[in-house]
DNA sequence: CGATTTAATTCAGTTGTCAAATTAAAATTT
DNA sequence: AAATTTTAATTTGACAACTGAATTAAATCG
């Protein structure tokens, strides 16, 4: 049938190489059924066996056993008294995950203040913490040490000893590498390059996760917020700079390189205001709080290379906007008018939910 | 340990609705081990067994049994003569996929020519064929009969019956809805909201992918073409309209909605120039052909509104690029240094490789 | 009250995968 | 040339996950 050689020359051509995306990793992990079922109980609050039977697609002895399992090691439970009406049959036993099976710390570094939560596996919050922190630049030790003492009040304020404490997640402003737990550059700390992951589980001896503070209420957007009923959500957080973070199918986007989206210098003008990472007419050249703060600085006739007090001349600049100063209030206009394009843009682009 | 009555309360909170995404399809597709074996020797072109099996991890006899599968459904093959230097032991044998396995057909809609291509499992081509068109708007049924004349053309180049082609992929200028195959919009239909792959899967009683042509040519960049090697890329195409393609982590990336990304609506401008989607400053509006035509029949002191040959003035319109004409040359440059914004402004974003 | 309906469990059977032992085919050493 | 080493591929029994049908359980309806 294909004897007439034709073939055979292209053949060799495509097949030495082979076609088709590369496979480098074998990233599909497919969860094991016992995980899904916990994440069906987890997502819906509560549900019956059945139910999740059906949702899953999966025998309902299979549904029974695993449910056992999940039970037996204290990590599901039945709901006793589980209202049902308007229904025949044998009604159906409630499941739901055991808040207290887990818990797991929520550490945010910041240059005005590091917070900290203790929250069990239903995201109740059981103790909260706070630190003051300064714009300073610090060494991977001080973090250590601040977080250290986080950990401490949280514990006594909870009544628990700090080892039955199963994970950390930190969030920390800047470049991030989630796999890695490095710390490319961040706003706080002194160094490039810290692996801060690998040294607070080192000294923990327990999981941390480490992660860019955008992408960190990205996803407590997606667990707890707004996003929860949505696939495809985008966030966006106008702070020190223009965080930005990504929800496509459920999924926080991570660029190729896990650097986060830089929203921040995207170019809203062509030739525009020159912004501190060397190029023309990003969008946190006019909506960032030091770009704010040259602009007022321009205004009140000051020299732009004065040392002043940044957090102390935005409130100044916000107290003059309210008052309706007129030319205050055409720097926020302006920025608000840059931000809406930057947003569209991101609308077009990504075409959220 | 809980019997505090705090938690109790908060608890019931939370519980009551579930926290964490709401799952609704368990999109959590886990591919076959059997399946995984076969995209492997298509993406590496040839492998050997003990390959496969360290590569993705399993062990050395189900890969045996696999592989025995697909070679007798005529999925695989052995290849004879595989050359190998320098190793001992036993001499692996390379597997490759078997190209005529499987024969599909991509049909190209368009207004200026529809194309269409029988490919063999391997991407080589069998046969083509082309069929004018025009920019009359057509009914689903005009589409249908063109794409039975380009099938027909292929199978009596090919030698084959119709009833060997496995599978149809379409690409289409418009909205596309990949899952369902409607067409939501598209220049080349007289009406909106046709099930276009329903329609076609119904008269070639064989399945019928349908999209837009910028995901379709991301798709074939990502297969065959620079995309190969990388995971997380970005396809811009420049024509009738500014179009664009992302592919995250070797899939693409369709928004919420599964219109593709409008890159062509994004705002390179505040005020900008008028686009005809109405808003102002989208690349579309400095990019696209009929926007240069626009802005040439201002410098030729044309009045818009005539009715001119839309492809005739641009060829005229090239011409004078190339013969310098400044006027016109500055038109060109500055459609150019809006796309470098655009283009700047997703690679910010999307952080491709 | 029995009939019906729905939920949950039990359990034998199927399937997919693994691990170790075995066979195979080459290069290298003796 | 024979034995040894090395790597590839196959065979095989074991095992764990999951299914599907039958069974038990607990409610409502007539």
């Amino acid at each position: 049938m294909f004897e007439d050689g034709f073939h055979e020359e292209i053949e060799s051509a495509a097949l030495a190489t082979g076609y088709g995306p590369i496979l480098r990793t074998s990233a599909r992990e497919s969860f094991s059924l016992r995980q899904q079922i916990f994440e069906q109980v987890r997502a819906s609050g509560r549900v019956a066996r059945a139910t999740i039977a059906r949702s899953l697609d999966v025998s309902p002895g299979s549904v029974t056993a695993l449910t056992a399992e999940l039970i037996a090691d204290g990590f599901l439970r039945e709901v006793e008294g589980a209202a049902r009406e308007t229904s025949r049959g044998r009604p159906p036993v409630a499941l739901e995950v055991v808040p207290e099976a887990l818990r797991v710390v929520g550490v945010k570094l910041s240059d005005e203040t590091h917070t900290a939560v203790l929250s069990d596996l239903a995201g109740n919050i059981l103790a909260s913490a706070a630190l003051g922190s300064n714009t300073d630049k610090k060494t991977a030790e001080d973090l250590l040490k601040d977080t250290e003492n986080l950990m401490t009040q949280l514990c006594t304020a909870a009544k628990i000893p700090m080892d039955t404490i199963s994970a950390i997640g930190v969030g920390i402003a800047g470049i991030v590498d989630f796999e890695s737990g490095m710390v490319a550059w961040s706003p706080l700390l002194k160094n490039a390059d810290v692996p801060l992951g690998q040294i607070f589980a080192d000294h923990f001896e327990t999981p941390v996760r480490i992660d860019n503070d955008a992408n960190v209420l990205t996803l407590a957007e997606l667990w707890f917020g707004a996003g929860r009923a949505l696939s495809n959500f985008v966030v966006v957080t106008v702070e020190n700079g223009v965080g930005m973070g990504f929800v496509s199918d459920n999924q926080l986007f991570r660029g190729a390189h896990g650097m986060g989206l830089e929203l921040g210098h995207t170019k809203v003008q062509l030739d525009g205001a020159l912004c501190r990472c060397g190029q023309r007419g990003c969008l946190e050249a006019y909506l960032a709080d030091y770009a704010l703060a040259r602009e007022a600085s321009t205004i009140f006739g000051l020299s732009p290379e004065t040392p002043h007090n940044l957090p102390d001349a935005l409130k100044s600049l916000y107290e003059k906007a309210a008052s309706s100063d007129p030319q205050i209030r055409t720097i926020f206009k302006r920025a608000g008018r840059y931000l809406a394009v930057a947003l569209s843009n991101i609308i077009h682009l990504l075409d959220p939910e």
